[in-house]
DNA sequence: TCGCCCTATATAAGG
DNA sequence: TATAGGGCGA
């Protein structure tokens, strides 16, 4: 039982260095660097790890722990530990098991953030208004509860879209804000001022609902300790140690959570350990404060802090590359990587490219090349900034036959079939979840089309019951067309069928009941898309999954919260995903494809968020570099087909900030117009001036040139370069008349039909007619 | 109510 | 270019 009081076995405090001797230092110390194992043996009061890429965090992390348990400071049960995602809570764990010996049972509060702060919310519930079998809503659910409530609320949601009022609410959320604290600023930017009401009914419906969202399982959590004190007790005498994992990617919510829970001592003594690595913080768009990090030692006075720096994954090469790019960096605390090994290891290489297609073609002959060398396909990954790049990998690596994998993408539990089936379990488990029986009501088709539905809706919320209960009621009247209210009385017969075998079969048994029962089955089944047999097999999958779980409700805790699949790594093949989900991962080969202006760094980014944005996507950049043991290899496409127009582009400015005598400039010949570069890696780093070009061969001066001649409407200044792509000349006026002769760089000669905005249309002596964005166009 | 066609839109993504 | 969602006609 957690939580049960017992004497602890407190070995005398000493100093740390003369309590484990060198002959007596128990096992899991061995091999630990001195950095390393100071963090591991500062146990009492606040501490800060700061751990660059590579430096051993996560076995500072486990060992930890073990160390906590071992000398018997604590059970299990008293270590609060939380992650972002379940595959570091689950790594952690597995290494903690190994660590420690089986001797110790699982760690009950280790875990993400939601899933720790769902379980404190359902021991709590009624306190805010919940049941503790409340449903957790994603964003799907949440997304068609908005809809419902724009209705009633005469919005116009083509207007007003409810995706946006979402993201709000998540922005909200995300700062710890209740309907009450919502400013008139953030409100008024939506519906005319609405949008703090709105959040105030949406957060009442959740109630009704017996729902929570995933925001409101750390902001319900807040309010709780905040309005019982003696609960939010409870838990400090509960949590003797507290760890967190990535503590530079945690929000303002989280932020105020942890606080409260470290309340419970003085903030000078608080046993709270944070380690993180502004350098890699790459999540401030979904509402990451690095300022967390950066103030910890304000917050928690007299810190210990302990900078592990010493790299453990890369050469020479790669090191100094990813320091180097990130020195560019103003607001970091200042960590340098290095290693012991004299080996500086391969170059860097830089490669430029007509388009993207003939960088897939290039990435894959390199990667059947090191694959003949006899590596494996596993220990290379494509890191791509935008997720639309990995298409031309993909479709290169089927022509050649080259297995790969992409990583992220839409998960297991979004996909339509596994929503809906869920759906049909849920229901089962829990009736009066209205949203899930309104996602399956029709699904497959029952003839019950909208219309019915809102005579449901009307009747469930006169009646202030759930929807299945008003749907009892309507069957008893002669509201309903006939037919409508046969298929109802049929399809509430089969849900009453369903909730009664619940107590008699094993719950994956009933799933593949309800499943063949109610046609959903059959409705892939005589589907002829090409996808429908896999969705099939997704059922299958879930089905065989749910054998996992002890009861029904324990799996849809689990898939409500639990969304990754894990990725099958039995076959050899090449990684293919975005730099985000790349973080935390390894590679021997990295391919870094698509280094230039506007895809990376992203213009959007810089456009929404200035310099902040900027250095953020030059710390996705060190993130992507140190994710190489051995080998990195980027490339710039001077052409990209985007939304269906092609762009030309310049090399990335994060190019330049590489030192030049860690890379090799390669020059693959087939580049258009001399665009490759000459002779190998230059002359000169200069780090005092970030801006010039290091590389001086002419194909990089005639591309920075070019970069020049494209801006050269507004004022060229250091500074402008930064926001330069967002000044718009096309807007109000264009540089070009219709019929003007115009020259594209890939389309050659043409003349323009149309202007909006500035996107062109010109017809094209050779290529035919073509949208295309002035900035790509020169007067003939 | 269903299904097709048209049009609007387009980072990154954890729980 | 690809897709998703809405509108409208049968």
């Amino acid at each position: 039982m957690p939580g049960v009081p017992h004497p602890i076995d407190r070995p005398s405090s000493g100093p740390i260095t003369s309590q484990f001797g060198r002959s007596q230092a128990p096992d899991y110390l061995k091999g630990l660097n001195e950095e390393q194992r100071e963090a591991v043996l500062t146990i009492d009061g606040p501490l800060l790890v700061l751990a660059g890429a590579g430096t051993g965090k996560t076995r500072v992390l486990t060992t930890r722990i073990a160390h906590i348990l071992t000398t018997k400071r604590a059970w299990p049960s008293e270590i609060l530990s939380v992650t972002f995602t379940n595959k570091a809570a689950r790594e952690m764990k597995e290494r903690i098991g190994h660590l420690v010996g089986s001797g110790v049972e699982g760690m009950p509060w280790l875990g993400t953030f939601h899933s720790i702060g769902a379980r404190i919310l359902r021991r709590h519930a009624e306190l805010v208004g919940l049941r503790s079998d409340f449903t957790i809503l994603d964003t799907d659910d949440q997304i068609r509860l908005i809809k419902q409530l724009l209705d009633a609320e005469n919005i116009d949601e083509k207007r007003w879209p409810a995706r946006q009022f979402a993201g709000m609410m998540d922005t909200w959320k995300n700062r710890g804000l209740l309907p009450r604290d919502v400013s008139p600023a953030d409100s008024g930017s939506y519906a005319n001022g609405r949008g703090a009401k709105l959040y105030g009914d949406y957060q009442a419906r959740l109630k009704v609902l017996n729902a929570a969202d995933f925001g409101d399982l750390l902001l319900e959590n807040i309010r709780l300790f905040r309005e019982y004190p003696d609960v939010l007790a409870d838990y400090h005498r509960r949590f003797k140690y507290m760890l967190v994992d990535e503590y530079q990617d945690s929000n303002v919510a989280q932020y105020l959570w942890l606080r409260l829970l470290a309340q419970g001592k003085p903030a000078s003594e608080a046993n709270i350990c944070v380690v993180g690595d502004d350098d890699q913080s790459i999540y401030g768009w979904r509402g990451a404060e690095v300022d967390n990090i950066l103030r910890f030692e304000k917050d928690f006075p007299g810190a210990r802090v302990i900078k592990l720096e010493r790299n453990y994954r890369s050469t020479g090469n790669i090191l100094k590359a990813a320091s180097s790019v990130i020195a560019f960096n103003e607001d970091r605390l200042g960590k340098t990587l290095h290693n012991d090994t004299v080996e500086k290891g391969e170059l860097l290489s830089v490669t430029s490219l007509w388009d993207s297609e003939e960088e897939a073609r290039t990435v894959g002959d390199e990667i059947e090349n090191y694959q003949r060398q006899g590596e494996p396909l596993n220990s290379m990954a494509i890191l791509v900034r935008a997720s639309h790049q990995m298409r031309s990998f993909e479709e290169r690596f089927i022509t050649l036959g080259l297995n790969y994998r992409v990583i992220g993408g839409p998960r297991f539990y979004e996909r339509k079939e596994i929503r809906d089936a869920i759906a049909y379990l849920r229901v089962v488990s829990n009736p009066s979840d209205g949203l899930s029986f309104e996602r399956i009501v029709n699904v497959p088709k029952r003839g019950l089309g909208d219309s019915t539905v809102q005579i449901l809706y009307n009747a469930s919320r006169s009646a202030n019951v759930s929807l299945l209960a008003a749907t009892r009621m309507l069957l008893e009247t002669e509201e309903l067309k006939p037919k409508q209210r046969t298929t109802l009385r049929e399809l509430v017969a089969q849900f009453d069928h369903w909730s009664a075998r619940l107590q008699s079969l094993p719950h994956w048994e009933l799933a593949q009941q309800i499943l063949d029962e109610s046609g959903y089955t059959a409705m892939w089944q005589a589907d002829k898309s090409p996808d429908a047999p896999g969705r099939l097999e997704n059922l299958k999958e879930l089905v065989r999954s749910m054998e996992d779980f002890e009861t029904l409700g324990g799996f849809l805790e689990h898939i409500s919260l639990v969304m990754d699949r894990d990725t099958a790594e039995a076959e050899d093949a090449v990684s293919i995903m975005t730099l985000h989900s790349a973080k935390g991962l390894e590679f021997d080969t990295v391919f870094l494809p698509g280094w230039e202006e506007g895809l990376f760094p992203s213009q959007r980014t810089m456009d929404e968020s200035g310099r902040a944005g900027l250095e953020e996507e030059r710390r996705l950049a060190y993130v992507g570099i140190t994710r190489a043991r051995k080998r990195a290899r980027l490339s710039v496409a001077q052409n990209r087909r985007i939304n269906g127009l092609w762009q030309s582009a310049i090399p990335s400015r994060f190019l330049d900030e590489l030192p030049a005598d860690a890379v090799e400039v390669k020059d693959t010949g087939s580049s258009y117009g001399g665009y490759g570069y000459g002779g190998g890696a230059s002359s000169r780093f200069n780090k005092a001036d970030p801006f010039e070009s290091v590389y001086e061969t002419p194909g990089w001066q005639r591309a920075r040139n070019q970069q020049a001649n494209r801006k050269s409407a507004g004022p060229l200044t250091i500074e402008g370069d930064l926001v330069a792509r967002s000044v718009d000349l096309g807007n109000d006026r264009s540089a070009f008349g219709l019929g003007e002769r115009v020259f594209h760089l890939k389309f050659g000669y043409g003349a323009i039909i149309d202007i909006e905005g500035n996107k062109l249309s010109i017809e094209f002596e050779k290529a035919g007619r073509k949208k295309v964005l002035e900035s790509f166009i020169k007067k003939a």
